[in-house]
DNA sequence: GCCGTTTTCGGCCCGACTGTTTTCAGTCG
């Protein structure tokens, strides 16, 4: 069992303690442990097996160890299932939507026998939810258009979760001696921030023997389908996989072919077809005269390996980041490809926090955490007072942050500590530090928290008035969405980008795996209109440093290079574009 | 349920907003 399959059922069990109306400690320790498990670098069923002390990992004490080892070793939870019998299951449905707590969830359950969202969705087309104390006609509405988005986004996989899901399977099937080699292909490799499915090859001279290694693999829920040279599971943790078994000769064009996008491929055929070729999963054919249409039927061309099936339609090899037909075969065909950024090229991070509001490790911690990056400078960004349950700092607060700031960093010559803080954009548009200590700053950072449903004029007016002021840096996690959990927020990004522009502001590529925000199509939008990015983990501790990989193949998919990005310039360069402000 | 200790209990990041009310519960971050 993953970590990300063991945090989920913790915070199953926190949703449901919390709708039974359970001690609110308790339900947050579950919370808090889910959370620890679902950001701890190594998998936890490495720990149980090796017998490792699990509750010296925060927030993991007795009881959640016990939960954690019964995980593992037979994939249930007592605790849940106990529950389970109390509340039904499906509420949790409900509480995920905005505008339904536990409070409502239990609500509608014990007045209306309301357990599943078709049966919320039935109760407010009928007006029956508008009737319960507590609820209005707002609500009702509120609760119609969240189960509309729902729906909408469906069932797709974080990319950090697939990865989490993905790696060890990998592992699984590169074990067994019947097999050559192995790939990912599908949106996953092209490295879209959710994947509804993952595409595995597999190149095996006997594909039988493969096949069955992989339905063998123990965290297989269901067999769909398991034929010679194609198979279908679903793992437990609901994330559908297919594997195909091809010979050598055919692996460039199967990579090629099962990568897509689906638009990038027609395009790539039609291409084909102009030279005479057709190109299919099999390889590239010679298309015999008066025998169009024949997906194999004439000579072999090519196909051992994808650079062999760009090559014989006359175009170099294209990374899968690229693959979305948005201009990346024309580009190919002028020689005019990006020269992608890749996590080398980055030499800093101007975003993360420490003890000093929510992060959970020390400057000093953090600092270390950079230097083993081979980072040459960071920016540390904890979070302004406006946001009291972080602990975000006033002006005092950030001045005694200075203090320890020259402590931690007397001496050192390795690495430089920016002086930094992630300040909140207020309902006005004003900042939430005084612009004396904000001058003091070497980076400034601002972000919207709260006010998440101002209307779409006055969200955009907001972030305007504070790119305006003149002493901003970066607009951070500029939309304000986390994947899968909630939307953007209503604004107009456009005019964002363009003020951006227009006061030398950058926008940040937040990195954290929820949020991916700006998310590509945005990077491309800036890139385009020349408004530098900054990419940030958000990190709250130090694994999470690691979360560049996931803003890096983000701004690939953008077709960032290096010199679109301010933190892969050296410090001398950074720190020239930090000062020319108002210039 | 976790944690730290003034160490086996007692506290646990809390303030703002919304829609419902008519003084506040529930939700959110």
């Amino acid at each position: 069992m993953e970590n990300t399959e063991i945090a989920r059922v913790l915070a199953d069990v926190s949703t449901l303690l919390e709708i039974q109306g359970a001690n609110p400690f308790r339900v947050r320790a579950y919370e808090n442990a889910a959370r620890t498990i679902e950001e701890h670098p190594t998998p936890l069923r490495d720990l149980v097996a090796a017998g490792a002390d699990l509750t010296e990992l925060p927030s993991i004490g007795k009881d959640m160890a016990s939960h954690i080892r019964e995980l593992v070793d037979t994939g249930r939870l007592t605790v849940l299932e106990e529950l389970q019998r109390a509340i039904p299951y499906s509420l949790i449905d409900l509480v995920r939507l905005p505008g339904v707590g536990p409070k409502r969830a239990r609500k509608l359950w014990e007045q209306l026998g309301i357990e599943t969202l078709d049966q919320l969705e039935t109760a407010a087309q009928e007006a029956r939810i508008e009737t319960l104390e507590g609820f209005g006609k707002k609500t009702q509405a509120r609760i119609l258009g969240g189960i509309a988005t729902v729906r909408q986004r469906g069932s797709r996989f974080r990319l950090a979760d697939a990865d989490q899901l993905v790696e060890p399977l990998l592992a699984h099937l590169r074990a067994t001696a019947d097999v050559q080699q192995v790939a990912v292909a599908g949106s996953y490799r092209r490295r879209l921030e959710t994947v509804g499915d993952i595409d595995i090859l597999a190149i095996a001279a006997q594909p039988g023997p493969v096949m069955a290694h992989f339905t063998s693999y123990p965290r297989v829920r269901k067999v769909e389908m398991s034929g010679d040279t194609r198979g279908t599971v679903i793992l437990e943790s609901g994330l559908q996989v297919d594997l195909r078994v091809l010979p050598a000769a055919s692996y460039g064009a199967a990579l090629q072919y099962f990568t897509g996008s689906k638009a990038h491929n027609v395009k790539l055929r039609k291409r084909a077809v102009a030279r005479g070729l057709s190109i299919s999963e099999y390889g590239v054919f010679e298309v015999a005269e008066g025998d169009e249409g024949a997906a194999t039927g004439g000579r072999r061309v090519s196909g051992a390996t994808e650079e062999d099936v760009y090559a014989a339609v006359n175009l170099p090899w294209i990374p899968p980041e690229l693959r979305e037909d948005r201009g990346e075969i024309e580009a190919a065909e002028r020689g005019t490809l990006p020269a992608l950024l890749t996590l080398d090229d980055m030499r800093g991070d101007l975003q993360m926090h420490s003890t000093w509001s929510d992060g959970k490790q020390s400057i000093a911690e953090m600092l270390q955490g950079c230097v083993a990056r081979g980072y040459e400078y960071f920016a540390l960004t904890d979070h302004s007072k406006n946001l009291a349950m972080t602990g975000g700092l006033d002006a005092a607060g950030v001045r005694r942050q200075w203090a320890e700031i020259a402590e931690v960093t007397a001496g050192r010559d390795d690495i430089t500590l920016l002086r930094s803080l992630e300040i909140d954009i207020l309902r006005d548009g004003s900042l939430d530090l005084e612009d004396e200590v904000i001058a003091e700053l070497d980076v400034v950072v601002v972000s919207v928290h709260t006010l998440l449903d101002l209307p779409a004029a006055q969200q955009t007016k907001r972030i305007l008035t504070a790119l305006e002021h003149p002493a901003v840096h970066v607009l951070a996690h500029p939309t304000g969405r986390l994947i899968n959990r909630r939307e953007p927020y209503a604004f107009d990004l456009d005019a964002v980008l363009h003020c951006a522009r227009e006061h030398h502001v950058a926008v940040e590529l937040n990195a954290h795996p929820h949020r991916l925000d700006l998310r590509d199509i945005h990077l491309l939008a800036a890139r385009e209109l020349g408004v530098p990015v900054v990419i940030s983990t958000d990190a709250h501790q130090v694994p999470d440093l690691a979360f560049m990989r996931y803003g890096v193949e983000q701004a690939r998919r953008a077709w960032l290079e290096p010199a679109h990005v301010l933190n892969t310039r050296p410090l001398s360069e950074l720190r020239r574009w930090l000062a020319a402000k108002g210039i």
